[in-house]
DNA sequence: CTTTTAATTCATCACCTGGTGAATTAGTGG
DNA sequence: CCACTAATTCACCAGGTGATGAATTAAAAG
């Protein structure tokens, strides 16, 4: 009696198992971050042999820097603000933000902060991202010495990367739940001053 | 020729073999979070068989939340905070944050940060930690509908877990190597404005 | 001094890990 | 129709994982 065994070779057409990878990947990475995700689990996820991560992707890695890197083009999603008047960007900033991580991208996002926080040797990855892909766009145009500026950044980077923890990593209520554009009113002011305001202390 | 052997059994009294596990642990934690961290590792940077980790600690997870839980109480760093008026608390806290964070707690509570975040499973246990032991204390006695307290305390978090995070965990520059005041005057007024600030937009 | 208790080492388990190489099959280009 | 390429499965490997149980030794308690 030949039990009915899973056939070799290729798929017949219309199977696209490295999409069924990637998205794996980004689910799992994102739950329980990199170091926390093995590829049996993703081929497991994905209904795939494990051996066909392999073939697609060099290894955890490569895997993980696919599944994961730009899960969104910063340059497209900072497109509008960047031409805008720094005095006024906050608003929009916030409003990008909010509409990427609501979007979806999410998964992929959520996977690369867990991801690159989860350990120091990829939270450099974190912070080449966000100085180099996304400050520098954020902060185009803004006058003053070149340290103040990055310094602006930073303040600029930590309430806006403490404001996505919160409310789609760490999920604190009532934050998580809020409106969009609550959230807008409430946060875009702290970013309008680190931004443009009045410090008052910059040496 | 009887080689030098290790001996067995109870070692001449002074060791503490249980700190140097729990120091090695928040070390590893630190840097490479929860999941990437194996007993293994941990007892050989403490010098220690393996088997003592599992004789002192039940498993990997009683470890983590020994090594980890309470690297500071949160009581005695907010006491001062607590008893102060609302509307001049910001400065207080940024500074208790600061200093904390800046003594020999770093290890500990930057395991904390990476293992907690870093995966699903273990982000409610950062979530209890902020919302009973920190927020609770941070915006007692301040005034006004439940809700929208717990939503001036979501965002008092926001900016400070961000801050953290900027400043101690991914390491941005100026910011992370910025002096105590510079930072306090900086993000002290966003705090404040959370705590008693007209944010006029709340429902 | 003797009994009890705790700290330490060792050998071992079953399992999971990332990774490799070959065999098999299907679609594709000529 | 035939050669080629790419997708898929399988059978492994060496090594690391968390965990357990027993043996050995010293300190502490009586």
């Amino acid at each position: 009696m030949s039990l009915p065994q899973i056939r070799r070779g290729r798929r017949s057409a219309g199977d696209h198992s490295r999409e069924a990878i990637l998205a794996a990947a980004r689910k799992l990475f994102a739950e329980k971050g990199f170091e926390g995700t093995s590829l049996r689990q993703v081929a497991r996820e994905a209904a795939v042999d494990p051996a066909m991560v392999h073939h697609f992707f060099k290894g955890k890695d490569e895997l993980f820097a696919s599944s994961v890197e730009l899960p969104a083009d910063p340059a497209e999603v900072l497109a509008g603000v960047e031409m805008m008047d720094p005095s006024v960007r906050a608003e929009a900033i916030v409003r990008a933000v909010l509409t990427l991580w609501e979007g979806p991208a999410q998964h992929g996002l959520v996977a690369f902060a867990r991801g690159t926080i989860g350990s120091k040797a990829k939270s450099g990855m974190m912070r080449e991202v966000v100085s180099r892909a996304i400050l520098s766009r954020v902060m185009a145009g803004v006058s003053g010495p070149d340290e103040q500026v990055l310094l602006r950044g930073n303040l600029v980077a930590s309430q806006t990367v403490g404001l996505i923890l919160a409310r789609y990593v760490i999920r604190l209520d009532p934050l998580a739940s809020a409106s969009q554009d609550d959230v807008v009113r409430l946060v875009a002011p702290t970013i309008q001053r680190y931004i443009t305001g009045d410090l008052d202390s910059l040496k």
